[in-house]
DNA sequence: TTGTATGCGTTATCAC
DNA sequence: GTGATAACGCATACAA
């Protein structure tokens, strides 16, 4: 590849002035400026990125560690087209590494992008804990941003939707509607997510002096599949409900799938709750509600802070999203409607 | 951050020394070596990517470009996390870069890569034309693969499915079945793709001397929305037919959608077949067959063959990946079954 | 087994 | 305006 010395060379000028034509700072001649471009041309030229960051120190990139547990599903291609979108628009590039399946390989991906000397990095958590996260962002100069978490340190440096008032909001609405029999799918409990679902859940209930019934929850693993395995080992029980909140959609869809097959008729029986929000989810159970979480309004606010911590900004300002209930057919329903 | 300088005078030793540990190659004694890693440990040093890439002129990065527009849905999603694995297992980091809304965006994402030095390049190409990808493989030294498309020069520089064959295959069964009115919906028209999948349409009419009818056809773009668009416009025009295909499973379940809406059972009277199978149709619309692109196996395929070429390899083999019919109920059933 | 010296392709600070 | 030249942090061939 043809390097910045060949195309001085070609334009009988020195490195200096062809960096200086490239970077656009300091002067430059109309008529050598011209030489320079021309040369450029000619030889095909592209700047070595890497020489470019070592020598400047700036590599112009935001780094962004999710999980690969997290790729599957609407959201988080959504949060990811998003902060794609928003990272070119302020002139950088995003950088993506995989947080696996445990805390040490999620600290090693937040390590690998912080050694390619990212500008700055966006943490999606998965299995870091809320300390752990304060710690690193405390051993590091670079900006660093932690989404969906509520850090306790460097609370500026996090943006957050409340899950568990998300579900406590939920749960109540159906209460207000007169349910009382309420089952609940919880995601993955090793997900602090998942946790602050079920633990809304059981919040709204004894908010409502509603007695939490171990038989009316059931453990999944936020795949359809694993919901409507849910539904399966609550008839089993032969709990009774007349509603059902799932920790995500896509557990709420395996589980409505569940009770019509079990001869249920939903929602006209059972009033199902889900959370996200997916796109697709009007189009195959009109009667699902949903609690939507704001990935993009996060995302968004996550990278405008980046960025202007990187211009040399300070933040002491804390950010939370509020989850918002999206109410189609199901919710609106007491029981027995 | 500490340097490779400053852990060899901690360590009382050269910094190629340091090096030498560091890559593992060159010999270093137990001793020195063991107050070098020592060194390492107490000034917290870790080394600059960039200025190793820069000197040993390799990145141990794969380039991937794919569109933001291919962002949404579970067939990206699953694409991307199997390439991340494993290009991980491989000892390597996968960089993501937006080919966004254009052919002359897609290539600058490329270009980004490039010019990043990553040492391979896989390309999802949304815009660029084959001959333009040809002519991109002709220009560069690092290897190349493309996804989904049938390269004319470089052919064993891709990897794809043959879209076309597998639409008239799918038709081609309803037809056995006994479908002769079968209706189409069809992708954006500006995607090679969803070209394929309406010529594969016709072209299975055609040999079972069926004529191709334009009232039958409705032009969607991708979305549920508009799936269900396009049954109200084929209703509308007061078309009659046995059999649906929709250019994806998304416009597939927003089709669905729209039928049962407009009175019409399904699949008792229309039978609907998708592409791309994704995970959550089973569970919401289980009389859905859906054509299944092996999106695993192309990337797995992609990937191999660039690390054998980064090794030293040399490929001068095709491969074409066939789609499979899942079929589910409905393509099962004849007309007025 | 270890140290010295040079190069990787830029940017940036000086002089001229 | 322009050209040397010293960083940037590391790898590596060559000496010792």
């Amino acid at each position: 590849m043809a390097t910045m010395q060949e195309v001085a060379k070609r334009a009988g000028v020195s490195k200096a002035t062809v960096s200086r034509v490239l970077t656009g700072k300091g002067y430059v001649g109309e008529e050598t400026k011209a030489r320079v471009f021309a040369a450029i041309a000619e030889s095909g030229y592209r700047p070595n990125l890497l020489a470019r960051s070592l020598a400047s120190s700036k590599t112009q990139t935001l780094g962004l560690v999710v999980t690969n547990t997290l790729y599957h599903g609407v959201y988080f291609s959504e949060l990811l087209s998003h902060a794609a979108r928003m990272t070119e628009d302020k002139g950088r590039q995003l950088l993506l590494a995989d947080g696996k399946h445990s805390a040490e390989e999620e600290r090693q991906a937040i390590q690998y992008l912080l050694d390619l000397r990212c500008d700055a990095i966006i943490i999606y958590p998965r299995f870091l804990s809320v300390d752990e996260l304060d710690e690193i962002i405390d051993n590091h100069s670079q900006p660093i941003m932690v989404l969906n978490r509520r850090l306790r340190k460097h609370a500026s440096h996090c943006v957050w939707s409340d899950q568990k008032a998300s579900s406590v909001s939920a749960v109540s609405q159906l209460i207000a509607r007169g349910h009382r029999d309420i089952a609940f799918i919880t995601g993955s409990l090793d997900s602090p997510t998942g946790i602050e679902r079920l633990s809304g859940y059981k919040e709204a209930l004894a908010q409502h002096d509603i007695a939490v019934r171990d038989e009316l929850i059931v453990q999944g693993k936020w795949t359809p599949a694993s919901g409507a395995q849910g539904v399966a080992e609550l008839l089993a029980r032969n709990a009774t409900f007349t509603a059902l909140v799932a920790s995500n959609d896509d557990m709420a869809i395996g589980a409505i799938k569940q009770l019509h097959e079990s001869k249920l008729a939903v929602p006209q029986q059972v009033s199902v709750v889900g959370f996200d929000d997916i796109a697709i989810a009007p189009f195959t159970v009109p009667a699902l509600s949903s609690v939507k979480i704001p990935a993009t309004g996060m995302i968004k606010e996550t990278i405008n802070r980046l960025i202007f911590m990187l211009d040399g900004g300070d933040f002491h300002q804390q950010q939370t999203f509020p989850g918002e209930l999206i109410t189609r057919d199901s919710i609106i329903n007491g029981p027995h409607a």
